[in-house]
DNA sequence: CGCTTTTGACCAGCGC
DNA sequence: GCGCTGGTCAAAAGCG
């Protein structure tokens, strides 16, 4: 796997390139082979500058993968049938150094098209157009034939309105993450839909959805082949609504998770060891827990003290700006 | 009782 | 066209 580490930090590298204020050394500290320092995200940390980017497609060329499939991504192999990674999706891989829970790191790959353009909505947006309106659609058409028709829905209707559409995804973002645990909470709150076996993996991937009422977030739920422990996350979809993580459920979580979050640069350390495993970072140096440092700043801080914010520090675009 | 999970069936897309 | 696979649906069961 340390082939494949290489692979990431060579896209580290390349986005280093695009973006200057992750500011990379060019000698880097001792023992600080790879020259990592702490990137200067202006605010919200890593995924709030890509969405507040005006340029997702500079992004997408700074990540310009040359992963061709998600394995290779993800410096595992083949998962199921898994194609190509689709020029939307994003990838970021990480692993925790935690025994039973979920931590979610950051590093990784990212291709992001034009549309999770960083406007308001941007993908809700993109969604709208193609397989997000469809689906809604679809959504409307079914409620509005419960009404009419007694909650007997017409599939026939549903379907026919599928047909001619291809059906596009809204950009997805993979995380790797070292648990024992399948479903890792991350603060939203998530209903099983569907649960499949994957081809060549004795592991099924589960199928959830966001349960907040007209947030079509998605998410995919698998294990590794290779490596049980490690499991992979896949979110589709930006949420429309903020972490309820204070809802039903959460504070039993806060509470196994205060001991861990009150450790002063909790989330660097535990980003530091997961970038090291990954041959990203390395901690035995402040420079290889730089990236991380940054993120774990009292003004990164986000208000759920959860893994939701970590994915929100992650991924903040998957909470939308324009709350209700 | 309301919500979640399970699970078999169904459908769409893709490759051969 | 056919078979395979991923993704989704929805009824039933389970749970608090």
């Amino acid at each position: 796997m340390s082939g494949d580490n290489k692979e990431l930090f060579h896209h580290y590298e390349s986005f280093f390139d695009h973006y200057p204020f992750f500011s990379q050394h060019s000698g880097g500290g001792s023992g600080d082979p790879q020259g990592f320092e702490a990137p200067t995200i202006p605010y919200g940390g890593f995924t709030e500058y890509l969405q507040s980017s005006a340029d997702y497609g500079m992004l997408s060329k700074a990540f310009d993968l040359s992963f061709s499939t998600k394995e290779e991504a993800f410096g595992v192999p083949a998962l199921g049938k898994e194609k190509k990674l689709e020029s939307e999706d994003a990838v970021i891989a990480g692993l925790s150094t935690n025994e039973n829970s979920s931590v979610m790191a950051g590093a990784g790959v990212m291709s992001v098209t034009a549309n999770s353009s960083p406007s308001s909505s941007s993908v809700e947006v993109a969604g709208e157009e193609d397989y997000g309106a469809c689906e809604k659609d679809r959504k409307k058409e079914e409620e509005a034939g419960e009404e009419e028709n007694g909650g007997q829905k017409d599939k026939n209707t549903t379907k026919q309105k599928k047909k001619g559409e291809k059906r596009q995804r809204e950009p997805r973002f993979a995380f790797m993450t070292k648990s024992e645990v399948d479903h890792l909470e991350d603060g939203y709150r998530w209903r099983k839909y569907g649960q499949k076996a994957v081809k060549n993996s004795p592991y099924p991937r589960s199928y959830y959805r966001c349960t907040t009422q007209k947030c079509t977030v998605k998410k995919r739920v698998e294990r590794s082949n290779q490596d049980p422990s490690i499991v992979i996350t896949t979110y589709e979809g930006q949420h429309t609504h903020h972490c309820p993580a204070n809802v039903r459920g959460s504070s039993h979580l806060l509470a196994s998770q205060s001991s861990a979050m009150a450790m002063p640069n909790f989330r660097a350390e535990l980003f530091g060891r997961q970038l090291t495993q990954l041959g990203l970072a390395n901690p035995s140096t402040s420079s290889g827990y730089g990236f991380l440092q940054n993120l774990s700043s009292p003004s990164q801080q986000l208000q759920i003290p959860n893994y939701g914010a970590l994915l929100q520090d992650i991924m903040p675009s998957f909470v939308k700006s324009s709350q209700p």
